[in-house]
DNA sequence: AATGAATGAGGGTTCATTCAT
DNA sequence: CATGAATGAACCCTCATTCAT
């Protein structure tokens, strides 16, 4: 009966090895994108052969295509949450949204990085794959954050406005910090990033201006 | 100014065939991607040989950094004029540095995309010499829209603040909408785009949310 | 004879094991050719790990090797037990050897041609010694196939001629029609061929051709 | 007007070239077999490197079809001449043919074993395409000997039989010779072979028999 | 004996770059 | 300058074989 819960050792193994070797790829990849890295580097970093690899993945596009969505779905899972949960309060609720994801954004940047390098002459159905999936998510994404906007202004909370374009000023100042953040890095050796002082500077900093020019903007006026 | 009637008809004709070579790549790279893109089809796009392209460029990542930087700084210098005019008004200059640049990224989505996918593992040689230039706009365009934002502080139109965190705010704001439409047209054929239509999505909706929201926020209370 | 009693239960077990991945593996290299056969197909068909078939066979080629050899020896045998049987008829000796064979050739297309499919660069030692096994089996059976031929010669049932240039010409006219059979086969899905309608081609009209070919020829004095 | 016929020395080189490969290829195929030759010797036979193949042949399998398909139109088309004279002696004009085709036979065996040892699970279209050529061929030399057989039967000159079976079987005598010649020369190293008695070996010993054979039958009741 | 995950050498193919014309 | 055929290093992927369980 439980035998269904508790997977075999082999099982247990196979999807341990799995996640070593995405981990191994998302460093290289976040490093030195897609088409610079090889499958034996990959294998060499997951201490594996190259065989094996492909024992997971049938090719370095699906590969690419795993790590992709499984981190996104993580990342996307873990807002989703924030936006589902039933609290009375909309501007604390969008005020936990904004931390959770600077939070993630910070820690995450690299699967970030990786997620706008597309890989374009993909082969086609691995693309649609893809891209059907990250739609979905999206979709979702934009409807949940734009219906807690829409009860921030029934609440007389937020201004009168376009929910949707309430939804995408605020996730589009947080995404402006990440590419910010990339732009500054691109000269950088990768080795060389504070990856702990990197979270800090999203999760505080950065989150602490997102706050505050979302919800008061700039003009002093305003803050009166 | 003057320099162009000394180019000999050689010359002006190189010059001409070089942005040929320049405006097929910028196309390929956009609509595939630095390494989905080779230089017989890019060669082939501008009407030449193989051969001819290593007349005007070292190698393929000469070329890229090459479109790169050209097209970086037509960008750069047209917003570092903005901001070096003086004008009397400092919310007044912001505006106007809201809506050029707006505009700009809504026309050359194309290379802002190039941008950042950045090719590691370049040549050293090449990503130090593409880097520095880059660096240094970068840091000249932020230090004089930090300055801006100072001088709008200074003068009482903007709440108190970090001058810096402030140009990053308005900055990111702006970004972010791009990365938004990028994450968008992921799934859409590259041919299917209406640039007219994206131009006047950015000149118009977009920059309208980004002053409101960037200008007033999104509390209720503070539009009053 | 009786050392099939003296076989232990695993012993028996054993041949059994063997015989069912050969004719796993006669099946699969008839259909795609051993270089389009993988161990692993071979395995599963035979419903073996890949791992058990090393323990019955040092090598994929020493697999193919005994694949070739012990059908070979059966198909010889038979035919060299025709040739062997003491007779007073030579031309009905020579009529049951063509019956006997166009049978065995009806009914073992695929590891005929398999056989002509030779695995050059094979394991030298491999080769050689398949090949010396095949020499002395061919060698054998032209020698007593002209022997035969010589006996009819003698009885003056024969045309005086060269013993073996009559035996190599029938045994010539029988691989022709397989040879024949072959060429029009190779665009057929193997799937879709009727292995019973083919075995009463051969041993019906194919045979009946054969005869009369070979011992009346074609001009119409002759049958005068 | 004329320079359509005239091909420029571009386009002479590259058909020499392009011959020059072939040869190659079908050297070391036909010694080899098809899956024991890499790109590379081919190549390195052919003093090209191996990406200069590619600018002839897409694949390695494309290579081989079209070895295959231009040798044997060249050798279709010989025998398809001979069968097309209007000759008033049927008899002659069969003689013709198997000499014709056991000159063939005996010169151009490289190509004949690579004609048996098909690629299976190659390229589907390839395999199509290269199917439908070759059956076209075999039906017309079918038909067109089987045509030649029916003038000889109506003038009287060979037996009332099936005119098929007839061309079948002498067809199929010569191709045994073939097959009797390549089983013997299975286990010798290819280097040895002598090719210029080979070649005496069917046109004139081989030859011999088949028509002795075919036309008079083995009886001796028959020679009478 | 049986299993099947792991190995890694080897082959087909691509494409940036060169160079003779 | 322009051409494009030729080059060959490098990469993805396959699959025979091994070995710990």
């Amino acid at each position: 009966m439980f035998e269904q819960r508790t997977l075999s050792r082999r099982e247990r193994e196979r999807l341990i090895h799995r996640q070593e070797i995405l981990d191994a790829a998302l460093e290289l990849f976040a490093q030195k994108g897609f088409y610079n890295v090889t499958m034996k580097e990959i294998a060499e970093r997951a201490e594996f052969a190259v065989g094996t690899l492909y024992k997971f993945f049938q090719s370095k596009q699906h590969l690419y295509k795993s790590l992709i969505l499984e981190r996104t779905i993580h990342f996307h899972n873990t807002l989703i949450n924030v936006l589902d949960e039933e609290m009375d309060d909309p501007l604390e609720q969008i005020e936990k949204f904004i931390m959770t994801k600077m939070g993630l954004l910070g820690k995450h940047i690299a699967i970030i990085r990786l997620y706008f390098t597309e890989i374009y002459r993909v082969n086609p159905t691995i693309k649609a794959d893809l891209e059907a999936e990250l739609t979905r998510m999206r979709r979702e994404f934009r409807t949940k954050l734009s219906a807690l906007m829409e009860r921030a202004i029934n609440a007389g909370l937020i201004r009168r406005s376009d929910p949707m374009h309430m939804a995408m000023a605020l996730d589009g100042l947080m995404k402006g910090f990440v590419f910010g953040y990339l732009e500054e890095s691109f000269g950088k050796d990768p080795s060389e990033i504070d990856y702990e002082k990197l979270e800090k500077l999203f999760a505080e900093d950065y989150a602490k201006t997102v706050r505050e020019v979302f919800f008061k903007g700039a003009l002093a006026s305003t803050a009166a």
